[in-house]
DNA sequence: CTAGAACCTGACACTGATGTCAGATTCAAG
DNA sequence: CTTGAATCTGACATCAGTGTCAGGTTCTAG
């Protein structure tokens, strides 16, 4: 599929989705025009970027950490490093504590509105 | 307690610190000199502070919200107008789905990690 | 009183993903 | 062939919080 489609099924801007090509997370076959081509599992790929920039980690990181993951486009996949295990591990550990501080808000919320509804 | 201290009790930088001023999340009393004065209870205030801006929302939406929620000063909190219960739901859902991304994200680590270790 | 630590304001830079615009090219349908 | 939609590249702007530096003032211990 071409990059108007993609960007549609995904919700993700053509804009970010040609950066995430120069920064290496995703690749795309040419027309001989030069248009880039996507395969179907384009989709789930772009999905898996976004969530784990949702999740704090940068474009590096996940370019390490793309092809160590399946479902990525069906091919073998590599296997972290023990550099890059060690990373990862950090990366799982600043997320635990992310979720625990949004579960913290999330209660705030939760008691600010709650206030307003018995008022 | 002065500027420096609070810092280091919240981990916060100084420069932080008075930018959530400017923002109007944050008050201290000045000395005589001008150098802020903070009573014990801007070190919760500002981790709060902290804890809302992970979870994504900005310092308008915080200074709405900061007078409504209990704990911060201990004087009797305001109540949220229906509008800003209204941008608080939405946000509390925005947080939710970001809670979903995080724990998908950390899902694909645990993978990652997992294969690496079994390799 | 004095020295050094702590603090003040203001300004500029950065980060990193994304928006946006311009001008040119390609694609696909009539 | 023609035309309009889609795509291409490249450049500049934006956001919001934070880092950092400069030059000056205040505080506090000796």
């Amino acid at each position: 599929m071409r990059i108007g489609e993609l960007a549609r099924r995904t919700g993700v801007s053509e804009r970010s989705l040609r950066y995430y090509e120069k920064q290496g997370m995703l690749f795309a076959e040419r027309t001989p025009g030069g248009h880039r081509e996507y395969p179907e599992a384009a989709v789930d790929r772009v999905i898996r970027i976004q969530e784990l920039f949702a999740a704090g980690l940068g474009s590096e990181k996940i370019v390490q950490l793309l092809p160590c993951m399946r479902d990525t486009d069906g091919g073998p996949s590599a296997v972290a490093t023990p550099k890059l295990v060690g990373d990862l591990t950090a990366e799982r550990a600043r997320i635990d504590r992310m979720i625990a501080d949004l579960v913290r808000s999330r209660d705030t919320l939760d008691e600010v509105i709650e206030a307003a509804r018995l008022s």
